[in-house]
DNA sequence: GCGAAAAACTTGACGTGTCAACGAATAGCC
DNA sequence: GGCTATTCGTTGACACGTCAAGTTTTTCGC
C-alpha cells in the first residue's frame, strides 16, 4: 500500500498523464456510486424499493408526471426502463394504470394507497438525507456548487472529437 | 406540456417538495450520465473498447497496478466487475496473463501489443476531453470545484437514519 | 376514408455496477 | 506437519442504464 512497483518519477508508462484522484470524470463517478449506494441502502433498510422504482414513484407522486412519456421528460430517464419499472410497480401494486382515456397508447399512471403510503413514509427519509448532504454548504456555497454543475452539463454534450 | 393537471400550487400532492432540477443528486446523476454517453461515444467512434473496459486498461497502462486486486484497489472498482473484464480484455487480446509467479492465485496482468497501441491511441483524445470538460474552470474554480467534491464524498458514506 | 408518418409504449440485447457465496491457494498458528 | 483464517479471484443473481427495433394506436395530408 506504501510504495509500489518502480519509483521512477518520468518512467515510459503514462502516470504522469493520469493521477486518477484529481480526473474529474472519475471523481464524479465514485461520488455518484457512492451516493447511490448510500441512497440504495436507505430505501433498504426502510423497507422500500429499489432506487430506480423510488424515482419514478417520486416523480410520479408529485404530480409533475401521469404517463410514462412524461416522467421520461421530466426526469430524463430511458423509456425502456421506465416501462419495465412500471411493469414491476404494478405487479407489486404500488400503482395502477387506469384505461379509460380515449387514446389507448397511453397509461395513465396512479398511485395505489399502498404505493402513497409507502412513498409518504420515505420522503421524510429522503429529505433529510439531502439535507444531509448539502448541509455544510452555504447558501453562497450551494449556489456556486450549482453553478459548476450547470456548466458543466454544458460542456457535457457535444464534441467534435 | 404547457399545464398539467390541476394547477392548484399547493395541493395534496408533494412537487413542492421535490423540485427536481433543484435537487443535487438528481443533478449529479444526470450529469454524470451525460458524462458517461460523452466517453462512451467517443470511445466508440474511435474504434475504442467499452468504456468500463478502457478504464481497467488505463490503469493497466498507468503502471499503477499489475494485478486484479490493484485495480480493484486503486480505482475502486467492483472485483466481480473487474474479473469479468479482465477475462473478456484476455479474449479480445489486449492483455495477456503470465501467471509465471510463485502464488498461483494472482494473475500478473500486461498489455499486449495491441493494447498498448490502442491506449496510446485514445489518451490523446481523452485528455483532450478533459480538458474540454475543466476548460472553462480557472485554477480558482477548479480548486473549489474539487474542494466541494471532497466535501460530498464525506457526507456520502455513514448516515445513521 | 386511406395510407403514411408519428406517438406511446414494449421488447431485446448488451453493458455497467453491486453484493454475496464460493473455490483455490497461501499464510499463520500450534 | 496440519488446522484455520485470510487472500485472490470466479461465479451467480440481480438492479441499473442505454440503444435500437418492433407494436399498436392515433394523427395528418391528401
Amino acid at each position: 500500500m506504501s510504495d509500489n512497483k518502480n519509483q521512477d518519477p518520468v518512467s515510459s508508462d503514462l502516470s504522469y498523464v493520469y493521477p486518477l484522484a484529481s480526473v474529474l470524470t472519475y471523481r464524479l463517478s465514485k461520488l455518484q456510486a457512492r451516493l447511490n449506494a448510500q441512497a440504495a441502502d436507505l430505501l433498504r433498510r426502510h423497507g422500500g424499493v429499489p432506487l430506480a422504482h423510488w424515482r419514478v414513484l417520486l416523480v410520479l407522486s408529485s404530480g409533475l408526471a401521469t404517463t410514462q412519456k412524461e416522467i421520461v421528460e421530466m426526469a430524463a430517464f430511458d423509456k425502456g426502463q421506465v416501462s419495465r419499472i412500471v411493469e414491476r410497480l404494478i405487479e407489486e401494486e404500488f400503482l395502477v394504470s387506469e384505461s379509460e382515456i380515449d387514446d389507448k397508447r397511453i397509461r395513465k399512471l396512479k398511485l395505489t394507497a399502498a404505493g402513497e403510503q409507502m412513498i409518504s413514509r420515505l420522503i421524510p427519509l429522503m429529505q433529510q438525507r439531502q439535507e444531509h448532504l448539502v448541509g455544510t454548504f452555504s447558501e453562497a456555497e450551494k449556489k456556486q456548487l450549482f453553478e459548476f454543475l450547470d456548466r458543466l452539463d454544458e460542456v457535457s454534450g457535444k464534441m467534435s472529437l
